[in-house]
DNA sequence: TATTGTTATACTCTATAACTATA
DNA sequence: TATAGTTATAGAGTATAACAATA
């Protein structure tokens, strides 16, 4: 796990450094690119665990790049809803593509023996209907 | 990953931020516990990919909190030689367990069966005689 | 002259507080 | 009056550049 972790971290660090956006950036777009649709700014400040002035300006940021856009919402002026469009998801798409071959290099150095007894092992938990949240546990 | 990667860190970062040292200086600690001699500021500093000034204020604070101690080097008085204190290896210690407590809550939601099959098939990686480095892999 | 470490300065990201617009 | 969002300001943490001490 502590290999996996320092190991995928390092190259994934290094893309979102030559990106030049921020850590809450890259969370946003993750979280912008998982909704069906258009999320306000404080909804988005309270996901990330940032203040609302902190989420304003990472939005301002993907906007400029062209990664996200922010409109206002028509039944309720107040608020905006901030989307991500094709270049956002194919940015972060290729973030996600930079995590996965760490681990992808991981797996391949495994002697082929280790490799089919790893598969085996994850296969049930893979398996689970609860994966991205495995901690809530059916009945024993 | 993602889960255990998300799942884990949460806590980790609470811990951190109540202890009021950056990710650089936690790093830092690691990397000073890790080692048996007192290191240089700008050893510090490669290995955790930071600048020399920044390393030199992470270490201050680490003084100043009496996590570790900066000597000047007898043999050559320009190098100072960076070392943990037995508090700093206890706070180190401490962080530990934080992290792996996140592992542990997972493992022990899984059913019995998963447990047993993922402890199969991670045992063969884990008596590895490198696995502190599993990617530097022996010859096929 | 080269190297280690520190100090000076500027930039980024963050939060709290003050402000604007809408409800 | 309350809420969503932005702008103003201040505080970490970082890097580059300038500097001090030692080799």
């Amino acid at each position: 796990m502590r290999f996996l972790m320092t190991a995928t971290g390092r190259e994934f660090f290094q893309a979102v450094d030559d990106l030049r956006l921020s850590l809450s950036q890259i969370k946003m777009l993750t979280l912008l690119g998982e909704a069906d649709e258009g999320a306000a700014v404080k909804r988005l400040a309270e996901q990330l665990g940032l203040s609302m002035p902190a989420a304003s300006r990472a939005v301002d940021g993907l906007v400029k790049r062209g990664l996200a856009t922010r409109i206002e919402d028509p039944d309720d002026r107040r608020c905006k809803q901030v989307s991500v469009t094709a270049a956002g998801r194919r940015t972060w798409a290729d973030l996600i593509a930079k995590r996965l071959a760490g681990i992808e290099r991981f797996v391949d150095a495994l002697e082929p023996a280790e490799r089919d007894a790893l598969a085996a092992g994850l296969a049930p938990i893979v398996a689970r209907d609860d994966v991205s949240h495995p901690t809530r546990k059916r009945a024993r």
